[in-house]
DNA sequence: CAACAAATACCAGTATCCCGGTATTTTATA
DNA sequence: TATAAAATACCGGGATACTGGTATTTGTTG
């Protein structure tokens, strides 16, 4: 992290089982001038030896890895060598994944959801010692503190009805939530349906599905 | 599958969600002078008017995607278009998600660890009408999954709750579910049943929830 | 081969969910 | 003040979900 910022061009490793995506990715960032690809790496056992023999600046590791998962490597390789730049590159976008690769010391994590552009911008910021923490994942978490306001306006829900979106989705059942709100289960009921008309929706996997992904 | 054998070059569409991975395969294949890569497809919704706009040869699909599996989308392509020469790309190497594959009429499947070579190869066999069934599958029956490793072992789900974990999460009611893979409803209950055990849950919405947070 | 896990299947019973409808009261707004 | 939205409440009916249990078959592993 204190390499002088005039290198010019960035030296990667990428480390991902998937071949066809490994030698993808690096087809993809062939043509970026800015970047080398210093070796590719199929097996995550093979990880310390060549970040020791080749001393690339980037790391591109995949969240998904056999024998020893991303997470894992990453620690053991930061351990070894605390100056690498960790980039990671996963399906999964909720946050204690996220948290958990950035206390062990990644400067970056992406989806594989992401465009080549967004894969760039994450390398040259890695590479620079700033931290790339997919900013569509940022959104989501910023977004759930205004989330009231907000789909009270978008989809015509009363705070009501939001507050009942969030006990359902919490897992608790009509007769649980008319309890715990001290009304009848029948109000409830009716609530549930004026919901469900609202957002065009019919069962409880979608409403949650739904109340996830706007933050409620 | 009547077509000539003559055609001198392969029109090809990619379909998967990964962008990342849609477009490093197309980077990787831009220098395969007897491939065309007519377009990608990020969304399996937009595979049927994309594949009646552009009439390709070849599909590339891959297993696992969002709102419409790559078997069911393979099934619904084919369908309305049994010209097309599906190849699938995988993580799974097991044969009953390779068989289901080649009875729902798709030419070949892959792994995502494969070779750039072998993805030539395969793409050029079944741009014949050849088959193309990886032949590392064929030789090792147990292939050790990748993908859904995290879940399973952490878990301890079965591939096939895995599968019903992801059809509950889109909203499908037991007997939907059961329509949809060709079981007993009574199947499927006995499979939620075994679910929530394992995951120490008893509703849609913990399951739900659950679901998303791991990305299944 | 034996043991175990996974997959498949079934039953019964109770509670809940969804959806069609109804209604009145309260609150907010033009 | 009138109107609309929100809140509250109820009914009936059919379908589904959950949970307790049972069982057999298939596939995998030691």
């Amino acid at each position: 992290m204190t390499q002088p910022e005039t290198t010019p061009v960035i030296n990667i490793l990428i480390i991902d089982d998937h071949r066809l995506f490994n030698d993808g990715l690096r087809a993809m960032l062939a043509d970026a001038p800015d970047i080398t690809i210093l070796g590719q790496i199929y097996h995550s056992r093979d990880a310390l030896s060549q970040v020791r023999q080749l001393r690339p600046r980037v790391l591109i590791i995949d969240f998904n890895m056999p024998e020893m998962d991303g997470l894992e490597l990453t620690r053991l390789l930061l351990t070894q060598h605390p100056q690498l730049c960790i980039l990671i590159l996963s399906m999964y976008g909720e946050s204690r994944y996220i948290d958990d690769f950035r206390k062990a010391g990644a400067l970056g994590y992406m989806l594989k959801t992401s465009t080549k552009d967004e894969l760039l911008t994450a390398i040259r910021e890695v590479a620079r010692g700033n931290t790339y923490f997919d900013p569509k994942l940022a959104d989501q978490k910023q977004f759930s503190n205004h989330a009231d306001d907000t789909f009270l306006k978008k989809y015509k829900l009363s705070p009501r009805e939001v507050e009942i979106i969030r006990l359902i989705k919490a897992g608790l059942s009509t007769p649980q939530i008319a309890d715990k709100v001290h009304l009848s289960p029948y109000t409830i009921e009716t609530h549930r349906k004026n919901i469900y008309a609202k957002l065009g929706i019919s069962t409880v996997a979608e409403l949650v599905r739904f109340a996830v992904e706007v933050g409620i």
